[in-house]
DNA sequence: CATCTCACACGCGTCTCCGT
DNA sequence: ACGGAGACGCGTGTGAGATG
């Protein structure tokens, strides 16, 4: 996506709203929709969804699910072996089983990051009711508000929109039932974490995860309203401000104890 | 086997939107 | 109107795979 901020005053109000189709945005959305927390397609990055864009072997996110039928063609790009196009059809086949909250992010929608499709996923349950629902039932869900709301409505009234989704679930793109999850009762209830640094025990999704498991939210920012920074190797900035606003700090040690214990 | 290219992991800063 | 928090782009370091 580019920001409407790094484009010259005059072109400000150029952005166009066409999501999944929109020509201009179309390898936007493709390098999106494979990303690592969106579908997580390992070894498809930007330089081979243009290579495949320009050589029209993809239009749309859902063509993506149709290269294992261009193998033969894709081995003939540079630098593209046999062994990673079959990385490739081998990720882009694991991506079919996915989470509610990834596919719900992987689509673009403005304004509907990470967090957000979560968010949805939790409040709706199901595609088809987020597709159906009203601004005003949009609203409903927390951080969201008028803005986002009225874009993702927006979003699901687009034709062509649906029509890719339609495609992706037709190639066999799905997920779990989402679980509603009841944090009341469970240890870190109410509490707001961030993670900063590096951890030696394991990856930062990981303890972001086991944190929420434990009822934690976790944010990416350090507020005055920051329940305590987990603070790894290198720690940089977060850490410095969560000294200065009084925060507490947790070392890996520590955070080890509380999610196993 | 050495080199090159690409993708990924992660931190950080900025901007924007949301809620109060 | 303001502060908090999320979205997003950029920079850097690292590792895997392709090529010659």
């Amino acid at each position: 996506m580019i920001r409407l901020s790094s484009l010259p005053e005059d072109e400000a109000l150029a952005r166009c709203t066409g999501g999944l189709y929109c020509p201009a945005q179309q390898t936007e959305a493709l390098i999106h929709f494979v990303s690592r927390r969106a579908m997580d397609i390992d070894g498809l990055g930007e330089r081979w969804l243009i290579s495949f864009f320009e050589h029209g072997l993809i239009k749309t996110v859902a063509d993506i699910y149709q290269l294992h039928n261009h193998a033969d063609e894709m081995v003939t790009f540079e630098k593209l072996g046999e062994k990673s196009v079959q990385n490739i059809i081998n990720a882009i086949e694991a991506s079919k089983h996915t989470t509610l909250a990834r596919f719900i992010y992987a689509l673009g929608i403005r304004g509907v990051g990470e967090g957000t499709a979560q968010n949805f996923a939790q409040q709706f349950g199901d595609l088809d009711s987020l597709m159906a629902a009203s601004i005003e039932t949009l609203i409903k869900t927390p951080d969201v508000g008028e803005i986002t709301a009225e874009l993702t409505y927006e979003f699901f009234r687009a034709p062509h929109n649906i029509e890719v989704i339609t495609a992706l679930r037709a190639a066999g793109v799905h997920w779990d039932k989402v679980e509603q999850v009841a944090s009341e009762g469970l240890p870190l209830d109410g509490q707001t974490w961030v993670i900063t640094g590096a951890l030696d025990s394991m990856a930062r999704d990981e303890a972001k995860a086991k944190l929420q498991a434990l009822g934690a939210k976790v944010s990416g920012s350090i507020s005055a309203k920051t329940t305590a920074l987990l603070a790894g190797d290198k720690a940089g900035s977060k850490l410095t401000k969560a000294e200065k606003l009084g925060i507490k700090i947790v070392g890996e040690e520590e955070f080890l104890a509380l999610v196993e214990g």
